[in-house]
DNA sequence: CTAGTTGCAAAGAGTTTGCATGGCG
DNA sequence: CGCCATGCAAACTCTTTGCAACTAG
């Protein structure tokens, strides 16, 4: 399954690409002329099995988070849980984190989709 | 609202801190006898609101972590993707992370319920 | 032409709400 | 005794499934 190219498969993936929130299937199906409900959620299925999308929940309700992909493991991202934006963030310090975590808390961390909750500095600024 | 004890709480959050693994509310509905679910919907609404419970997807279904609470901040759980275990982990390092990402990043990670997803040592060893 | 894809309608499942009853303080 | 809590049933909403028509390769 998954294997043709369609019209429809071509313009939800257009349409999650540009995504740097947290969105609902709904959001998407809003977004596109032209496309099934129904086919927008098994198309967010296929991605999320990919890791592309990134399952979490807001008000009792799936919300998925595209995640801009990456060839190196040196990366993770940061999720504002204020305006919900999220960062990605290509450093070594990730390499410490791993490290420390298998060899004092033997726990080998996930290799991908690291994602950090906080609070983005423009927000920070806004709070105060 | 959730001023007065009554058996059922005390029941709920009873069986709820025993838990070192992701939970359905349903399950907790079937540990206790003379609860109903709507009760225990509520109360566990309640304990969330609160920090002690944390919201996870499983299988499109809403899944809750029990978190055991902390005074200090230098702390973080460690969750086993394969078996689902909970671990709190009492540790400094914590403190170099936060550190990093607000100097590095500009960002200010969450004080609290900071979970990091991975494979614990048990189930590593399963594995191989 | 064949096998995968689409999308409607209906089914399924989890969660919330209305309301009458019961219990805490 | 007043107010909150409980729990059943019903309502709601999101998600999945069955199926007939359609389309990519």
């Amino acid at each position: 399954m998954s294997n043709y190219n369609t019209a429809q498969k071509e313009k939800i993936r257009e349409i999650i690409k540009k995504q740097t929130k947290p969105f609902y299937p709904k959001d998407i199906y809003e977004l596109i002329d032209g496309v099934g409900l129904t086919t927008i959620y098994r198309e967010i299925s296929f991605l999320e099995e990919k890791g592309l999308l990134k399952k979490t929940i807001h008000n009792n309700k799936t919300q998925y988070e595209y995640l801009t992909p990456c060839d190196n493991n040196n990366h993770f991202y940061l999720k504002c849980d204020t305006c919900g934006k999220i960062t990605h963030v290509d450093c070594n310090f990730i390499d410490k984190l791993k490290k420390h975590i298998y060899n004092d808390h033997l726990f080998k961390l996930n290799d991908i989709n690291l994602v950090l909750n906080g609070t983005c500095d423009e927000c920070n600024r806004k709070d105060n």
